[in-house]
DNA sequence: CCTTCAATATGATTTAAATCACTTTTCGCG
DNA sequence: CGCGAAAAGTGATTTAAATCATATTGAAGG
């Protein structure tokens, strides 16, 4: 695990553990519902969580993916209020699910723990920015290009990044239909800001898209 | 000053207010540009600012607007990295500009800042996920109907609510074109969830279009 | 190795919003 | 009160993306 559990300490990081519920999630298995009433505080210790929107039938937009060591969902998990999104499993994951009577011990009692969430707020912050910007931008393309950057940025291996994700995913974090997404990437490749070897999207470094998304 | 300075002591807001430069900026004038080191945390104290970003030439796009008490750009100004986006006042407005070393000094010093920190964050958090959620949305009525309420619930006053702002605002933070939003009010206008006076727009309650934006 | 299904791809058509060009209204101010 | 500028409003046209239809490719499993 990273980031949150990385940051505290390994005894406070038992108490973490030992407090809450851990549960796994299948594919396309819900976490949770939008609307409904925060209870926990999730966080993935295995696995990969979209953050989706169902803005008309058919219809679907992300809104974040979380992976591992990443906690989502703090302002509801705060105060109690309803999830302002659903939560799906993208693939086979785990969450701790830390209560929020707990969480909200662990506030009080743990200022290195309070600041481990400051921090995940902070991630959070500058990554949902970057999603109105990406979703504000005109041009399908610069929608894309940045799309790909911040997945790209966001992986874990060295140059050249290989996109895991398809191109339904793709278009639904740029707010695009999934044939528009198809080719826009195409016409990246075309600028040869990406390349596309049996369909898979690869990207040699940040800095010709960098460029292109201005 | 509201909830920032509101929910910290009387003697520590002395400090704050002692600690930092007190600037007041005219309408229109800028108090940060997108890619610039973030060197102070900015507290509104006065006035209204927006954060904005300009995709294209002559495109501009609202990503936030700060009243009195609010504080923004908090993740540059915890680690000095560049503001994503531009900030500028929408009015003569006063600003608390906190340096980053006494920002940092307040953070680990006094638990009750750091909770207030916390707390703008949430809203922050919360508030960028509903741009999102706007930005996404196909409908231009949807996507219109998401500010006036945000913009509405937001305001001080009760209902009938008066929006304060003008057409090209509020297309800049539904991300449309002027034309299109007026249109789009318009429209609404018709289906009598809003009122429109003299050009000026009224919500007499918020029930209808929350129905409508569902 | 072949089958099968999901993902990718591509073309034709529709549609909604952007754009452009212009008029009307509103409101502050001399 | 009437002037002038800014904001609101309107129509015609263009344009880019959504949609619909269908074909091709790729990868997993028997």
């Amino acid at each position: 695990m990273n980031s949150l559990l990385q940051s505290i300490s390994p005894g406070l990081k038992t108490t973490v553990v030992g407090s809450c519920s851990v549960r796994t999630f299948g594919e396309d298995q819900c976490v949770f519902t939008e609307g409904e009433k925060a209870e926990f505080l999730p966080i993935v210790s295995r696995g990969r969580i979209k953050l989706v929107r169902y803005p008309a039938d058919g219809k679907e937009v992300i809104i974040g993916i979380f992976s591992e060591g990443e906690v989502f969902a703090i302002p509801p998990a705060l105060d109690g209020k309803r999830f302002p999104a659903t939560a799906v499993a993208m693939e086979a994951s785990e969450l701790l699910l830390l209560s929020r009577r707990e969480f909200g011990r662990l506030m009080d009692e743990s200022d290195e723990f309070k600041s481990a969430i400051l921090d995940q707020m902070c991630g959070l912050l500058r990554d949902r920015t970057s999603s109105v910007q990406i979703h504000s931008t005109l041009s399908s393309e610069v929608r894309v290009g940045k799309v790909l950057l911040k997945l790209a940025s966001g992986s874990r291996q060295g140059w050249p990044v290989r996109i895991a994700l398809r191109r339904q995913d793709i278009a639904e974090m740029a707010g695009l239909a999934t044939e528009t997404a198809i080719r826009t990437i195409r016409k990246l490749a075309d600028k040869e800001l990406v390349r596309i070897v049996h369909g898979k999207i690869f990207i040699d470094s940040a800095g010709p898209l960098e460029d292109f998304v201005r």
